[in-house]
DNA sequence: CTAGCTCTTAAAGCCACTTTAGGAGCAACA
DNA sequence: TGTTGCTCCTAAAGTGGCTTTAAGAGCTAG
């Protein structure tokens, strides 16, 4: 199977795969005398695997440790299940974020509605919302 | 006001305010006679806005628009509002993404614990549940 | 044989910064 | 007066996870 056959297969563009290869996610493919890349299904399997990872929003080192419980000597269960339990709290920290996000925005829309409305103010109060300080915080820790 | 002060109480740090003048987020601080740059409250509040206007997710370039709106002739309330109803529309569909997300992986991790449980299985189901093919797209539009 | 696709590599670009390197200044204390 | 330890400056490189570009070679259908 060609690079991009195995893209379609897997949902990875040909770059992609090329580049998981060359940050290792992937052992070196094997070449055409010509020197082209050739897939087998294990390999779209794993870069499926790796896909859907990625949408769950891992880290490409969290998939690499995924790999490697999977690649393992036991049944990987473990490993697995800490790293899913992990992305599991940050999604729903990040969603907790997200909520209180769309909270305060809408309340700015509405002021906003409703001070800016029909006559226009000197300068809509969307700005004064925003500017107010606010927690202090710059948002780190992303589950993407 | 030194460039720390000014990060203080705008929660910027010092390269982040470096940083956002060499963009054109900020007009070019004065500078001492040594070359040291100087601010001012309107520094700070310019500042503090784009924080939070970050902070609430906007990319650099809406918060460029959302200063020129803020800098404009009128009230800059329609922009203003275009933007964060953009953001608010990104912010909600990003939570339904996420939504789906924790349901799935929650799926995953009890199936995990009533399949794998005790006995251990040859591979954790964990790995079969991943690599199914699922939806085939990558994430692309991110709320942050 | 030629047109238009895919493949190859290496390098640069993207976003929004952060970090590093190398050098200079400034404030406080002995 | 020194000197210690902070802050400041610039320019450049690093981060993550790719995508895009450039320049060249090969493959396939008409």
């Amino acid at each position: 199977m060609t690079i991009s056959e195995a893209g379609k297969r897997s949902g990875c563009s040909p770059p992609t795969i090329r580049y998981y290869e060359s940050i290792g996610l992937l052992a070196p493919a094997e070449r055409t005398p010509k020197g082209r890349r050739t897939y087998g299904w294990p390999d779209v399997s794993r870069l499926t695997l790796i896909r859907r990872a990625r949408d769950f929003g891992l880290s490409v080192n969290q998939v690499r440790e995924l790999l490697s419980a999977a690649d393992g000597p036991g049944d990987g269960c473990a490993p697995a299940a800490a790293i899913i339990e992990e992305q599991l709290r940050a999604i729903h920290a990040r969603r907790t974020e997200l909520r209180l996000l769309e909270t305060t925005l809408q309340a700015m829309l509405n002021r906003c509605n409703a001070t800016c409305g029909p006559g226009g103010a000197a300068s809509c109060s969307i700005f004064e919302d925003i500017a107010i300080p606010g927690p202090g915080s710059r948002t780190k820790g992303n589950a993407s």
